[in-house]
DNA sequence: CGAATTAAGTTGCATCATGCAACTTAATAC
DNA sequence: GTATTAAGTTGCATGATGCAACTTAATTCG
């Protein structure tokens, strides 16, 4: 159950928000137009979208939407274009709205930016993140998010993020406790200085400058020409989005152009998505034993892939 | 400057959070109140409060308080009784307005909580986090926020909680890089298995169930009855909060209880906070000189307390 | 094919929160 | 002792909103 005092804390902020974004009555974000019709234009601006499709947006009655509708009409600030479907209205921006919206943006763009301006940027990451987490488990819908950036090297705060990672996910999923910490933090230490030898690789994904997947290729410590794909982790808010995919295709392409004879990694059953884009890869399973070895028993699997040749 | 990407996805968060608080229209909280109205109520609750102090506090004309605190009254859910000053009038909730109000609490934490429930507690963390730091920087002020607590002994993914927080913030303001980081889980991963030892603690302070410091006491690696402190470090976003000197006390509380005979850390130059902090438990600058084993150019500093006999 | 039903959007109507401006009453300044 | 300022109220107009009834078009079903 969640801390009574962090509710408080939620509920608190919420309601400074919205006072401050400016939501209890007058005018809004600059113009003269009231909230709903703001909100109304940037969804209009998202593109293809209907009056009811807006109602359920915007959470207004579809009679408000309407009179909404034909005051921007009115204003000149949209156009309305019939559908094949004759009851229904296309919506979009004339040119005259598009630059009233481009003022919205430039005069809410900038109400932001000067509120973030003293911050840090990891506190500017905080909110973003913390904003969209809150607003999509109230809508139970998703945000579109930031693009995700790939790199392959070391970069600052990579060794703390990928054990962070990891703990995030098996504290909970296998009750893995110091002893795994310990030792991702002892294999990341023995690993870095060695990051840059040519047989060695090591890929993040980042979104907004944050770390939300990690793989390496450790060609040294297997030794007899063998890659080891370590340190696989994607974020738990971010799987099934094709990173871990993505990921995977990077190492594995390092590996063929490395031209090592086989590719081993550890891992340990009932990860299934893992496993599926491991197979997807050509990677098989060739043993399996129990283990106790990081605090908690599970059956230890180990995947082989061997070279294909070019 | 902070990227638009991340200024985009605020606003988009925003825009669906004021949406699915219910601020577009309509009633509010599970109430017939309009949302000002349970605003209001909130800001009473919280004690000793005028018409005025409202209108600011909801960013409301004067006008339209007045208006809604006759109507509250009307309805029984406040009172108004005359201050020394004739003119104005102080708010209090009826025994009728406590009710409702609790009633609306009950709401709201509900409607919080059933949104966060399938969320993992880092991430409702964030969530406060994040509203918390955006509603103050819009607001310029400050926010209650979570009680902080003190644990002593690992937590999981305390090792990439404490590197991680190194990093925030060595990164930025000393340049340090794979060298510090690399060091730093060496350094953990070989005192995480000796926790436990008598002569050896570590403590750590959270929010929300989130470290957001930490300090260790070493009471083994510098031998000869000597106490080393290590990785002490507070989150960035939580500075000049006490947490720092809590921490310290603890770790100092520890030494002399266990009678070392004397207290020894490295730190460096331009650590003023920390260094206040240290002085005023007892330490002393013994040493001082220029390094750059951890990447990066700084004047190296040894700080030693002597045991204060009991 | 034709009637019944459903869907998208509009209009009549009443409500009510809001801001501006003018006002009342009390405290303070000079 | 008068002028000014402050806290709150009231008149008035505006306008956003929801409900209910309506129009028009598409779909379903016999």
């Amino acid at each position: 159950m969640t801390d009574p005092q962090t509710i408080t804390t939620i509920r608190a902020a919420s309601r400074l928000l919205v006072r401050e974004l400016g939501f209890m009555g007058g005018d809004f974000a600059g113009t003269d137009l009231p909230p709903s019709a703001v909100h109304a234009l940037i969804e209009i601006e998202g593109g293809e979208i209907t009056a009811k499709e807006l109602s359920q947006r915007l959470h207004l009655e579809k009679s408000s939407v309407s009179r909404m509708l034909r005051k921007l009409v009115g204003a000149n600030l949209i156009m309305e274009t019939p559908g094949t479907d004759a009851r229904v209205k296309t919506l979009s921006l004339t040119d005259s709205g598009a630059d009233r919206l481009a003022a919205i943006h430039r005069f809410a763009s900038t109400q932001v930016k000067t509120a973030v301006q003293g911050l840090q940027p990891a506190q500017t990451a905080t909110i973003a993140e913390g904003l969209a987490l809150y607003a999509q488990a109230l809508a139970q819908t998703d945000l579109p998010s930031a693009p995700i950036h790939y790199h392959c090297g070391y970069q600052s705060g990579l060794v703390a993020r990928i054990i962070g990672l990891h703990m995030d996910f098996y504290a909970k999923h296998a009750g893995f406790g110091d002893v795994f910490e310990t030792a991702l933090a002892r294999g990341l230490s023995d690993f870095i200085p060695r990051a840059q030898n040519t047989r060695n690789a090591i890929w993040t994904a980042q979104r907004s400058d944050k770390i939300i997947g990690s793989i390496t290729i450790d060609g040294e410590d297997l030794g007899h020409d063998i890659a080891h794909l370590r340190w696989f982790i994607v974020d738990q808010n971010t799987r099934g989005s094709g990173v871990g995919r993505a990921l995977l295709d990077k190492a594995v392409a390092f590996v063929d152009a490395q031209g090592f004879c086989e590719t081993q990694l550890w891992t340990f059953k009932g990860l299934d998505a893992a496993r599926t884009l491991y197979e997807a890869q050509g990677f098989k399973l060739a043993d399996e034993q129990p283990g106790t070895q990081w605090g908690a028993e599970v059956l230890e699997q180990r995947f082989v892939r061997k070279h294909i040749a070019a």
